[in-house]
DNA sequence: GACGCTGCGTGACTAAATCACAGACCCGTG
DNA sequence: CACGGGTCTGTGATTTAGTCACGCAGCGTC
């Protein structure tokens, strides 16, 4: 372990430095590429992983082929999907992929088990992070289950795209965002254009009128 | 504390006595009548709670008034849902509600802390039922975005159908088990009875071919 | 320039959701 | 028993979403 990572983790901050020197001893620095699975269905993850740069992008898979992002985890957040996977009976679908270069930690399952002994500001720190993942898919299953595909393309555009309102993104990659078909996007991108609202090229969308887009993302 | 409801958790009869003892100490036990909202979006739980007898309904209420269940917690099974709703700090619009009349043991969140940092046994306990919930949760997401309806509605009716192939429920009650409007379910119940797949009456419904549904609902 | 890969456009169709009712059943009260 | 109000179910019409089957466009490579 050479450079020191807790500040980055406020939570973790809060530990003693017996704590903390425990975990920097033991904790793993791993650095992976861009679009590596770090998990997927079969394959049982074997740490925990906090992590310190970049984005892990967890999604759903069906039998049918079909794909959902269900959350992203960033900069200071911790990946307890691996670890639930791990204890899950029953295996389930989900996979995490790096979309940037990952720079993160992995604490060995023993040392994760003898700090969340130690510590009560560590199991605060896990459980909240389970809280927030828990939040993060009832916010989907709410998504999928009752908004209008228009108004979640809408907040989908405004949630990804940069400060410029560019967004580099086949519409295949927005309808996995959504959880839907490719075609089903196209269209309501094709309308959103029609509108003024947005223009469209292979690959790149430019947001024209974020007010519109907000308005429709705000419905209901 | 009077009844010994400890053994009724395989995995907590396997910690030392002098922890079980504490558990007996601490835990409250509580009774509940069926219909007994638990926890709603709002008011925050406060206790970790485990269920000795009878069903808990987790379900999630929309904007627009629809409703979908989540998952069920039963005897034996803790509801963690509970506690991540303190940690969480965007409140969801989960909530959750007695099917039956419930026996429970809630235990207050000081001597939860407690054993946590005191029983590996416990922790395991505790990450297992988060694992297993959001294994739920990722099965609600895989179903609602992917399955198609009819399949959908022939495995809940084979699911919550007693022994005899009777399910009290109006077509609005099944409606909200999928998430779905209720005349989408009146149409395709009406469809299985003319297939004399089953027979409808008010609030009853009557498995007569449950093969048949076993097809429909394994297809894919 | 020909080829192939990926992304996009589109029509035709099926499935699901929404809206707006009407009728059927159930139970308590007059 | 008759009536009435609440709940439950049936149904048509319309809109929105998902599926299927294409064909074409953009772009890099040989």
């Amino acid at each position: 372990m050479s450079i020191d990572w807790i500040p980055q983790f406020p939570e973790l901050a809060r530990l003693t430095p017996a704590e903390q020197q425990m975990l920097a001893e033991r904790a793993q620095l791993v650095a992976l590429p861009a679009q590596t699975t770090i998990f997927a269905p079969g394959q049982p993850a074997q740490s925990f992983m906090l992590v310190l740069e970049g984005t892990v992008r967890v999604q759903q898979v069906s039998a049918g082929g079909r794909e959902i992002v269900l959350y992203r985890v960033s900069d200071g957040e911790s990946c307890i999907m691996t670890t639930a996977c791990l204890l899950s009976q029953d295996r389930y679908n989900a996979e995490g992929i790096t979309e940037t270069p990952v720079q993160a930690v992995a604490l060995p399952r023993t040392a994760f088990d003898e700090i969340m002994a130690r510590s009560a500001e560590f199991r605060r720190f896990v459980f909240s992070d389970y809280a927030n993942r828990i939040a993060d898919l009832l916010h989907v299953v709410e998504e999928v289950a009752f908004e209008r595909i228009d108004k979640r393309l809408a907040q989908k555009l405004l949630e990804r795209a940069d400060a410029e309102g560019r967004l580099n993104a086949t519409h295949q990659d927005l309808a996995v965002e959504l959880g839907t078909a490719r075609e089903v996007v196209s269209r309501h991108l094709k309308e959103f254009q029609r509108r003024g609202w947005l223009e469209l090229t292979r690959g790149l969308v430019r947001l024209s009128d974020r007010g519109a887009l907000k308005a429709l993302a705000a419905l209901n």
